[in-house]
This record gives C-alpha cells, sequence and structure tokens, in this order.
DNA sequence: CAGTGGTCTAGACCACTGG
DNA sequence: CAGTGGTCTAGACCACTGC
C-alpha cells in the first residue's frame, strides 16, 4: 500500500474539485487502512503496524491514527490489545464464536454449553435463481454453492441452515473440507478462502415447519419456526453469503440488544 | 450537579482505597454528566451546557468532557449537532420513531408509509405475578398497569402488544391519555412521567396464534406468529417496562443487523 | 459575527505486555 | 526494560448554525 494521492484537506484543494465535500483526515487514513485489510497486506489474527508506525508513514499526528483505527475497531474490524498492539479482526477467536448466532438457550448461554454438534446433509453446485442471485449481486444463472447443516445442542437438532456462496471466490469447498474443518464456518472461509465476514443483515419471520425440515429438526408437520434470512457481506459491503436458518425456538430463543 | 467528591487519578490516591480499580478521568466525567440526566437537570430534548462549559465545571480540558460525550452520544444518550450544541436524546424526534420497532414491510419501509393506526384494547391495573414481578425487578403481588394496543398498517392488523408497566412510577397513566397521544409511546412516557427508555433486550420465539390474540390480529387459529418480549431499561440499567408483542410476519419481517 | 461542535497537532505521562 | 495502546492537556484552526 502507497500513497497514490496526497491527503489533503484546504479549502484551495476542495474547491478544485467537482463537489468531494468535506473529508476529515482521518477518515481518509481509515480508508487507506481499510485498502490495506481489503488488499491482505494484514491476515486475520496478524497485527497492523503500531500507531506511531502508520502515523509516521501517513505523514500525519498519532491522534489522528488513532481516531481512524478507534472506528474500524468499533466496527469490529480491528482489535485493539493495549500493551501489545493491533489485530486484524478474526472469527477463529473463542471470544467472538458466537458473534453471529443470536440464537440462545432458554435458560442458561450457549458459551458455557459445549459447542454445537454440527452436520453437514449436503454440498452442491447449481445455478442460481433469481432471488439468490439478486441477493448476491450476481447474473442471474450464474453457479453457487448451496450447503444445506443441522446443528444440535446435547443432541437435539436445533437449527437447520442452507447457505448459498458464490462459486468462483469459493472455488474448491467440499463437503470433506466442511466436515473435517473444527471450528466456526466463517473462520473457515478467512483460512481456506481469505473472505472475512464482517457485517451482515437478517430478515426474521416465523413459519410453518415444512416436511423435509421438520424430518430433520425432529418436529411435527405444522409446529411454528423461525426462520432467519442472512445476507452477510465482506469487505466494500460486498455480499458473499446468503444463508437461510430455521430454527427452533421451544427451547431456544433469538436475542436482540436495542439501544 | 456538584462536585461532591474531587476527581483523582493519581497511583497513590488509588492505592489509599481499596480496589477501586483504575478508572479513567474522562469516564468519571462521564458519570458525573450521567447523574446529570438522571436526576434531570437537563430535560430530553434540552441542550446540555457547552463542552467549553462542563470542561471549567469540572476543572478538565475540553478534551476530556469531548470523549466522554462522546460515549453518552455512541450510546444514544446525547444527541450532538455541529454548530448548536449538545442534546439530551429524546423518543420524540421523527428521526428516530421507529428506533425500537424492527418490524418493517418485506417491500418498503416504514418511515416512508404513513404513522401506524394505534388502538387501546384495554388499560388496567392488577397485581405482578412471578414473572412479571422478576422480569420488572418488583416485589411479588406488586401493582402494575398491563396495557394491550393493536397496531395497524394501512387497515390491516398487524402488531399485538401487551405492556407492564410498574404502578408506581406510571402513576395516573389512563387508556384516555394513551389514546389522545400523538406520537410514540416511549416520548409520552418522557413527556408525562420524566422516564425515558435508553435500552432494551428482546427475546423472539415463533409462535401459534392464541385465539383472543388470532382474533385480533385476524389471521386464522394455528398461523405462526412471531413473539417478541422486550425488557426496557431506564438510566441505571433499572427495568421499567415489560412488553410482549406479537407481530404478523406474511407481509412483514423482524431485520436486524450483525456486526 | 460569536458560539458551538469537529479536526488536528505535539507532547507528556500512564497502564499493560512480554522479553 | 522497551514498545504498545490509553489518557490528558493546551492550543490552533475549521465547519456549521443562527443572529
Amino acid at each position: 500500500m502507497s500513497l497514490s494521492s496526497p491527503l489533503v484537506n484546504t479549502a484551495e484543494a476542495l474547491a478544485d474539485a467537482a463537489a468531494p465535500a468535506f473529508s476529515p483526515l482521518y477518515q481518509q487514513i481509515k480508508a487507506l487502512i481499510l485498502q490495506g485489510l481489503q488488499a491482505g497486506e494484514w491476515k486475520p489474527g496478524e497485527a497492523i503496524p503500531s500507531e506511531m508506525d502508520l502515523a509516521a508513514r501517513f505523514k500525519v499526528s498519532q491522534g489522528t491514527v488513532r481516531k481512524a483505527i478507534d472506528e474500524l475497531a468499533a466496527e469490529n474490524l480491528l482489535l485493539r490489545r493495549q500493551g501489545k498492539g493491533t489485530f486484524v479482526a478474526t472469527h477463529s477467536e473463542r471470544q467472538v464464536r458466537y458473534r453471529f448466532l443470536h440464537l440462545q438457550p432458554d435458560e442458561g448461554d450457549l458459551q458455557s454449553q459445549g459447542p454445537a454438534e454440527r452436520q453437514i446433509v449436503f454440498c452442491k453446485r447449481l445455478r442460481a435463481n433469481a432471488k439468490v442471485a439478486r441477493a448476491l449481486g450476481l447474473p442471474s444463472g450464474e453457479t453457487v454453492v448451496q450447503v444445506r447443516r443441522v446443528l444440535a445442542f446435547h443432541g437435539v437438532p436445533t437449527i437447520c441452515e442452507d447457505l448459498w456462496l458464490p462459486a468462483g471466490p469459493f472455488k474448491g469447498l467440499s463437503q470433506e473440507q466442511l466436515e473435517a474443518f473444527n471450528g466456526p464456518m466463517y473462520a473457515l472461509f478467512e483460512s481456506e478462502f481469505g473472505l472475512r465476514m464482517v457485517r451482515a443483515e437478517e430478515k426474521i419471520k416465523a413459519v410453518h415447519a415444512e416436511p423435509d425440515v421438520a424430518a430433520l429438526l425432529q418436529v411435527e408437520a405444522h409446529a411454528p419456526l423461525l426462520s432467519v434470512e442472512r445476507i452477510a457481506f465482506t469487505y466494500n459491503q460486498q455480499p458473499m453469503e446468503l444463508r437461510r436458518g430455521i430454527y427452533r425456538t421451544d427451547t431456544h430463543h433469538y436475542r436482540n440488544e436495542l439501544s
């Protein structure tokens, strides 16, 4: 990464361009760091240069770098550790294992329970239908990977999920690989495909169990279930996964925090 | 508000006390501002003193006050407006009208549609059962107000909510008052009872419609519906409302943002 | 134009980590 | 002990608002 264009902030410089609005220096620094993250200059789990180093590199004060990093840390892209450094966030850490899974047992919490038992039902290539293509920003008919899996807690199947992934970036993804990997699926995406999910949107509905899913979750045919449709984004707001989860909520619930 | 105790930060001072850990100055300032908010020194919608004024009052630099206010603004307790001042957040603003309501039409969004049609089914006093008492942190059997209301969009009843409120803080709340008030219910709580909801936790499940609710929402007896159970907190993490909403999700969905 | 919040700097010192 | 992030200060200047 290099300074392709000088960092400017003066009224004269801004007046030259059309209407680039006012952009604080620290936002420009933030964008530069973001570029480094996208380009893979620093990999998930690794440390980025110290604030002093970055300040020297970008020719700004440490405080300006600090403010840029502050925002990236608030967005969970970076992780600050006092006395050690600033690290690229990753889904591999035990601590954030269930950051994207909001299902909780009605009593207790997921962390204290053992890890979920996972079973891959299938993993296959197919052509994206209109809905999947639109969600992933692909041309209709493009090849996608569809994965179906079931998660169980204490032997009780609780979640049935379908994932649709663009076949290009996920070249080589196989059922064996999914079954062999020990850890969060998003951690596998990071280590095997260099794809880090940074944000997601979920749409939740109450639905009736469809026959095949009802069988997998061992519930009666018309049981009420939670449908959780997720679009996950990688850097640059690029959609990289469509996921539809069906959750049993007789012993669990979807938690959410409002503020 | 006054400085009842001096702001300290030195190693010697900390060593004196038992084990108060290290508390940055700006956290102490934040706590002091929070006290002012709780005490009602500045009311929702009003401006708090300028950063310079607060810095002078607390005998710290403007930057320290700034960092304290930054965090309070990030928590949606304060609202900064450049060139104007810093204001106590309120639920009355058009902009945050649906901050706590995550239901969205599958096409379009709530903001662009007109306001919901509201109907109060009842508003009555009764004794809290164990569950309500626990949620509100009250002794079992304490008097609470229960409100039931139905929200409709374009004439279609979509939400049926039950609210349980501690009768003490909500002394005088009546069905007429609820029906007369034009605006978000939390705005009424602010203006009439001086109670501001700052945070909430929701637990979501898929359920079957119960007969009475099914009738209100005009759905068949066993339709799958979303159950949204909310505990809302005022300052100081004090629970002040238990709410159970039943949402139709045939044309709407519950949205959530993960990061 | 004065007053507000927002940005940027430079420097000092503190708390935490690991060799 | 050196190196990291975290806090605090003082001062300059910028952008926005409203009179």
